[in-house]
RNA sequence: GCCCCCGUAGCUCAGCUGGAUAGAGCAGCGGAUUUCUAAUCCGCCGGUCGCAGGUUCGAAUCCUGCCGGGGGUGCCA
């Protein structure tokens, strides 16, 4: 591209300088330098350094001493326009309104805002989405799979190499009770109308008979719950639906040939509703890929003495009161762990990433907890692991997660679908309420409807998610996500076409205040607050990446939109007192616009220009 | 039994590597606008941050115990 990128990280520039001014007063001053913070209150200043406190015991000096040294110590430029000690030795600083300004100005050119790509990228496998192939995508695969994407988009932006990889549930038991439904009940007519459907029709049927077995192999008691006929129906359906299992693991060619038959069905589907989300991977490399390495997984294991014959099974011991992971069954049958195991040599081999991150719900803890352990012993101790969990989809009538099998309720296409159509019905009302007062409302095509609908309401369902701290549970409520106030999508999305509509009042072309941006004046408190918020969008993206939440860029963005609409209530634009202002205000404009879209970009929700 | 997570306003939740009077949205109440699309804005009301101790100049945040809820716990994933 040939175009420099201005940097403008608010946060370290200051820490820089915090670090620099104790630099000869402490031995290592970054763990001080760190306590720089936005001020919490805006009559403070812009931000507050708070090391002094803590400095005070450390150099045997009162606070306000401490405090008054490190500003002394501060080098002598135009960077602030106020820097005072309040309060027990805080350190309000201020910094000068042109010297906000002139950033505008400079990070309007470029692509990037203002945010430099980062100094040493790093590669990072992120492991998302992870569907069961054997049944349709249910509202629990919503979270990692929106996560998932949206770390993706935002470590990218940031300038990281990301491998994003769909590691499909495709070759487990589950297309065991597939091939032994398929086999024993399937509905012929029913298959040909609709083969997915059918297919997860024997599948939730497999499931239910299979239920009483797998509760009497976990707790012996729970025999009784059960009609002995029953159960021991439903012992011999699990064992025969194992028995499938193991034929198509042993390489049985009807099983084989009857899952390269249904593989093309399930993702054809899946794929429809990833392309409805505008979800991307780079890598698709399911269970199925690594079935070939396992063997050789165990025998490594045991050979370096990791894994041990145990009760039967091959089993990776971790101490007295820990439970073990098995990576063979005693019936030779291999488990998630192994297959977990083989993915993470074959990535570390093949990409040699830095991070690997797993957005898997948090009742896994336990497994990655074990498996990154492992890991290392294995000798993987270079790459970071880390368990992106987060918490469950509950069904807000029950207070429960939904279920994963029995209904067609949970549906994840149902769901968007409901989303959708909510969105568009509330955007009828809208306009006609509009249309009632008088007010212009926008002229579409019906394709351009529909895409307003679907940006609208699957805008409104990922924001829903993705503005949640993703540790805890969440309601999933249609009405909720998809309401007009608050913090949605729908508000952030409106903000930008309002935005969007003052350029296309005035007749204005935004991509000459990208190209050419005119200097910059902040008189009104509104100008310079704007101004400072757009400066701490790298601020957000750095803080949601560190700790891989989503939450933080849309808690940023709410903040920006609240900011932005004390600009617009009290800052005229088209009709500012002098040209000059005019162009300074479409500047700042269009720089919101643009935070807000790519804000909205990392998140994976569209914006659009009218609605 | 053991391990992990959660408990903040009537409701839904932010904030949690300690920092100034604990923040939003919704709901409720009261206002604004001859508009740059009112899917808006402003104000008010509302909190023993589960309870009790402890560490600290300072605790929603860290430590211990208790109560309440959820999850996990060797051959499913």
């Amino acid at each position: 591209m040939g175009y420099s990128v201005h940097s403008m990280n608010l946060l370290t520039l200051l820490q820089d300088r915090i670090r620099l001014a104790l630099t000869g007063l402490v031995d290592d001053p970054t763990p001080y330098a760190a306590m720089v913070k936005a001020a919490n209150d805006a009559k403070f200043g812009d931000y507050q350094a708070n090391c002094a406190m803590s400095l005070s015991k450390v150099l045997g000096k009162k606070p306000p001493e401490v405090a008054k040294e490190i500003v002394a110590r501060l080098p002598q430029d135009d960077l602030f326009e106020k820097v005072e000690i309040a309060g027990p030795g805080f350190i309000n600083l201020r910094f000068r309104t042109e010297w906000l300004a002139a950033q505008m100005q400079a990070i309007a050119k470029g692509g990037r805002l203002g945010i430099a790509p980062a100094a040493t990228p790093k590669t990072f496998v992120i492991d998302f989405s992870g569907p069961n192939v054997a049944k349709p995508l249910h509202v629990g695969h919503l979270r990692s799979t929106v996560i998932g994407d949206s770390l993706c988009r935002l470590l990218r932006f940031l300038g990281h190499q990301v491998i994003g990889d769909n590691h499909l549930g495709d070759w487990g038991l589950q297309f065991g009770m597939l091939l032994h439904g398929y086999k024993h009940h399937r509905d012929e007519a029913a298959l040909q109308a609709d083969a997915v459907r059918e297919l997860a029709r024997v599948y939730v049927m497999l499931r239910k008979k299979v239920k009483p077995a797998e509760d009497v192999e976990d707790e012996p008691a729970n025999a009784k719950n059960y009609p002995p006929e029953e159960l021991a129906e439903s012992q011999a359906v699990l064992a025969a639906c194992r028995q499938e299992t193991s034929k198509l693991h042993a390489g049985d060619p009807e099983n084989l040939q009857l899952w390269k038959q249904f593989m093309p069905w399930a993702m054809a589907e899946i794929e429809a509703i990833y392309r409805r989300l505008d979800i991307h991977f780079d890598q698709t490399l399911g269970e199925s890929f690594y079935h070939s390495m396992l063997a050789e997984v165990v025998r490594d294991l045991k050979a370096k003495g990791i894994a041990e014959d145990s009760r039967g099974a091959v089993a990776i011991l971790f101490g007295e009161n820990e439970p073990a992971a098995i990576i063979q069954s005693s019936h030779g049958a291999y488990t998630y762990t192994t297959t977990d195991l083989a993915t993470i040599r074959y990535r570390v081999e093949t990409w040699n990433p830095d991070v690997l991150l797993y957005v898997v719900d948090f009742r896994q803890a336990l497994h990655f907890k074990n498996l990154f352990i492992v890991a290392r012993r294995w000798g993987y101790d270079r790459p970071e692991f880390h368990h992106v969990s987060f918490g469950s989809v509950l069904d807000p009538k029950t207070g429960k997660p939904f279920k994963t099998s029995g209904g067609g309720v949970a549906e994840l296409e149902q769901l968007i679908s409901e989303a959708v159509q909510h969105a568009a019905k509330m955007y009828e009302q809208i306009c006609r309420e509009r249309r009632e007062r008088g007010d212009e409302v926008p002229e579409f095509s019906p394709e351009e409807l529909k895409q307003v609908h679907e940006a609208v309401g699957i805008g409104a369902v990922k924001y829903a998610d993705l503005s949640q701290n993703r540790e805890s549970d969440y309601g999933f409520s249609v009405e909720k996500m998809t309401s007009l106030e608050g913090n949605t999508a729908t508000y952030m999305q409106y903000a930008y076409v309002r935005n969007r509509g003052i350029f296309r009042k005035g007749d204005e072309n935004s991509d000459l205040y990208r190209t050419h941006p005119p200097q910059v004046y902040l008189e009104q408190p509104q100008e310079r607050a704007l101004a400072l918020q757009l400066l701490r969008f790298e601020e957000a993206l750095q803080a949601a990446a560190a700790d891989y939440r989503p939450n933080v860029i849309t808690a940023y963005l709410w903040d920006l939109a609240k900011t932005y609409s004390g600009f617009f209530q009290n800052c005229p634009v088209l009709k500012a007192e002098t040209p000059a202002l005019r162009q300074s205000r479409l500047l700042l404009c269009d720089l919101t616009a643009r935070t807000i879209q790519k804000g909205l970009e990392l998140l994976g929700i569209r914006t659009i220009e009218r609605m």
